[in-house]
DNA sequence: CCTCCTCTTGAGCGATCGATCAACAAGGGC
DNA sequence: GCCCTTGTTGATCGATCGCTCAAGAGGAGG
């Protein structure tokens, strides 16, 4: 029971040289702590141990605040490179690309963007800092909202001839119908990677799918959503 | 500094009767600590600590221990407080109402589910235990895929004149076409009671119009999957 | 070979975790 | 009035938390 350590480092007379603490340079060090800091704390949640992240990256754990001054400072990196790093600029030009349909937007950007989230680390550490009530994932929201679903919304209403939103501003419900969508295709992930539901081989195809079957009638709904939401009579129509 | 205990219970001389811990019998203290550990363990996550969970219901943290062996044991209680007796039994009622058309049935079903779920401790410690890698997600979500949508499949492919599952399996594919609403409707809640979105006040009325947005199309999407499932030459049609 | 810089570690600090135990206290039955 | 059952608590245990610090150890430059 005593002499349970896998391997190496004698338990007497500490001081033994170490197989597995090679040398790095501080940037490979810090780049290997910060990869295995996203692995743990997607599997554990980010109320996972220091202790227990060292063990696992084989290095001793105050190695670990030579790094990062706190255990919360670490997390913050995490944000970072898992976040703030996959959010592709490109998303916010598909979905102003003035020579597609908007519904072709909306599915381009939908399908990339899921392919991006649909990872064990970017689920589950966006939900664990949501429980800790960190205000990460409601400002990650707020930039699909704004920085996405906003001027898609713009281009839905010119296609639809509806009034722009300069005339007559966006309305929740707006919001909420590209939302429905987009939270049906992320609960795909989140059955598989929080919930650990086994079923769905292909997640990339079931969403495709959805997107086949919810597109169409969209447009039609947002005119519906944006006409009953504007109760004026209708003068110049 | 020191004296910072709200009130009561004077500092030395400890053997003074405590005002807030009053004499329940053991019935209404289980009671009132299991009330409390919801609401605690919603807000903090199953990590949460006893001590802090006695001292928000004014009780010392052994009391907890009398009624619980351990914390394991009160976060099962939990499981079975919020899940299993929320679980209505109406529900499994409401899919075979033969009296019904599937997607009446099925919009009736989502409605009140969702008011149930839709709930601050459902969501929250749902969520948490996925994280943690407990299987009452899974086996909860399992008991959704087979009382509720695999009965309700069954009329969908009979009301279609399709073939029944004992002919035809149901497939993979029939169960996303329900999980991608239920998961549309699910969203609404995550956004606002684990992702801290302020957003959308009356999240009942914006799931009657995914609702109402998502069912017309859903028969013949359901037709089209069952009848591509399916490769073989029809030859009874 | 020695030196110095820097990456790395063992030991340990104060605080806090889940859980235990003997002692206190509030009523109900006699 | 007394006693005995039972709800309740203070004190405390061993383990473990985030974090600190001084000393060990591996290379590059001389």
């Amino acid at each position: 029971m005593a002499s349970s350590r896998p391997k190496g480092r004698k338990a007497e007379s500490g001081t033994v040289s170490v197989p597995t603490g090679r040398r790095l340079t501080a940037e490979s060090r810090e780049r290997q702590i910060v990869e295995g800091a996203i692995a743990y704390f997607a599997e554990v949640g980010l109320d996972g141990h220091t202790r227990e992240l060292a063990r696992r990256l084989g290095i001793a754990q105050p190695l670990l605040f030579r790094y990062f001054p706190t255990k919360a400072s670490l997390i913050e990196r995490i944000y970072e490179e898992v976040y703030l790093k996959r959010w592709k600029l490109g998303w916010e030009e598909t979905v102003r690309d003035a020579s597609l349909p908007c519904l072709e937007r909306f599915r381009r950007f939908e399908m990339d963007y899921q392919r991006t989230i649909d990872d064990y680390a970017w689920l589950r550490i966006f939900v664990s800092a949501g429980l800790k009530g960190f205000d990460l994932p409601s400002r990650y929201l707020g930039m699909v909202r704004e920085r996405i679903f906003a001027p898609l919304l713009e281009d839905m209403r010119a296609e639809s001839n509806l009034p722009s939103p300069q005339a007559q501003p966006l309305v929740a419900d707006e919001f909420e119908l590209l939302f429905g969508i987009h939270g049906a295709l992320v609960y795909v992930g989140l059955r598989s990677r929080v919930y650990g539901m086994d079923g769905t081989a292909d997640r990339d195809a079931v969403r495709a799918a959805m997107l086949d079957a919810a597109l169409p009638g969209l447009l039609a709904t947002h005119r519906r959503v944006v006409t009953r939401a504007r109760p004026v009579n209708p003068i110049g129509e």
